[in-house]
DNA sequence: CGGAAACTTGAAACCTTTCAAGAGTCGTGG
DNA sequence: CCACGACTCTTGAAAGGTTTCAAGTTTCCG
């Protein structure tokens, strides 16, 4: 099943922030077992589409995805941008089948942990489902904080982006200054409920400000206290 | 353990919305030697509050509740409306602290879950934990609508709220068309990120379009398709 | 190197909010 | 049972933050 040997969940530098996290030894050995390992995606290319049959949870192995949602007048909204170790596929659970589509935002690869039969992952590793309700737990309070965020005027917005992106990459091993947006002005603007030109200006103002650095895609973080002042939530 | 007899889940009325829809008898029976059932709360009481640990899962029995964040600036904003049969308390799974609180918008009484053992849990009904991931499932695109409707214009957010609010009373057993509101137009106008006074602006010209017969806090829909029509979310 | 796409920048338009004041509702107490 | 006060809701007008429209400019890729 496991293709290439080198690659598991046991050598994964991802496993304290991906599914193996609160999982035995011996779990992850079964788990391991199970895991498919897909091979590359390009940007643009579909990990799942909306509609599609719930068959697996993914997890993100290199690269970045946005979750993309469509709405009665056909807009797109971008609800989630997805980083290496982090988990998708909980929209199609409920109902069977995604109502969610995910797209690579570039260069990017993925595993999968196929889910046909309950009973049969938890007798490979029982605290297997547990540990995915921790994940989902996860992603509903990034979804609230979210929530909140699009109740508030558009430099948090923006600020809280930042901030957030800088600490999950953190969480990572790169940068917590430096780092390079997969998305366009466009995308940006879709994830934070702005128009593209907004998020130009904003970001030509905390450049003004001192808060941050811009070079197109390429931001780089040069106050980060005075960007924590701007935003408005909590928990970064 | 279960202090009343007459009260338990195989005779509840929410059964096929609340926690036991996914079960066995015998695993619901086991289940209820485990569920508490607390006494009842009023308006303005907490069923849990922000930095509360996590020790259960919550089922509204009866009334309605709202779930609340606050942002650092003190402001409150909620994130979710819920009615019996709806599970709360999934917020405080992963960090095994909450950061939301819940409130009773009306007289409201409620059962809990007690989870500080996941395996046990799992050894008196092997299918609790899966299902809990069901409904976590759910409250997640529940929460994608939102966040799509967020970046919405006022219109369309009020169209949304009556229509799920009508198809969530219809489930239980109550009327699609008429119902009372137990948000003042403060908190409504908050839930969908408007003033107050927007609300209060947009359901007079909901009334004047002959969308619905606005009383105080009595909604009448009068004209369920149109409301359908100006809505753009698919599922209702 | 050339053309298309992405990004920036300015000005006007727009939806929603804020401010302000009046009307209605509800509960309590005389 | 009606009166009073507090709170909620409505309504109008002005203000404001974002968007839209419209060019330019830069970047990217073949």
């Amino acid at each position: 099943m496991n293709i290439n040997a080198e690659v598991n969940c046991n050598n994964c530098s991802l496993d304290s922030i991906c599914l193996p996290r609160g999982l035995s030894k011996k779990e992850i050995d079964n788990l391991d077992q199970v895991i498919k390992r897909k091979k590359t995606l390009q940007r643009g290319d579909y990990i799942l589409r909306e509609g599609d049959e719930f068959k697996s949870i993914v997890a993100i192995k290199s690269g970045t995805a946005k979750l993309i949602a469509n709405d009665a007048h056909g807009n797109e909204h971008i609800l989630d941008i997805l980083l290496p170790g982090e988990l998708l596929g909980f929209d199609g659970i409920h109902k069977n089948h995604h109502n969610c589509s995910v797209v690579a935002l570039e260069t990017l690869s993925f595993c999968e942990l196929p889910i046909n039969n309950w009973d049969g992952l938890a007798s490979i590793a029982p605290g297997l489902t547990r540990e995915l309700l921790l994940h989902a737990g996860e992603k509903m309070n990034d979804d609230h904080n979210k929530m909140v965020l699009s109740k508030r005027p558009a430099d948090e917005k923006l600020a809280y982006f930042l901030l957030n992106l800088s600490s999950r990459y953190q969480r990572r091993g790169f940068s917590t200054v430096e780092f390079t947006l997969t998305l366009s002005r466009q995308e940006l603007g879709n994830y934070l409920g702005l128009a593209l030109e907004t998020v130009s200006r904003l970001l030509k103002k905390f450049q003004e400000k001192g808060l941050i650095t811009v070079n197109n895609k390429h931001i780089k973080i040069t106050n980060m206290e005075a960007l924590h002042h701007l935003q408005g939530i909590k928990a970064a």
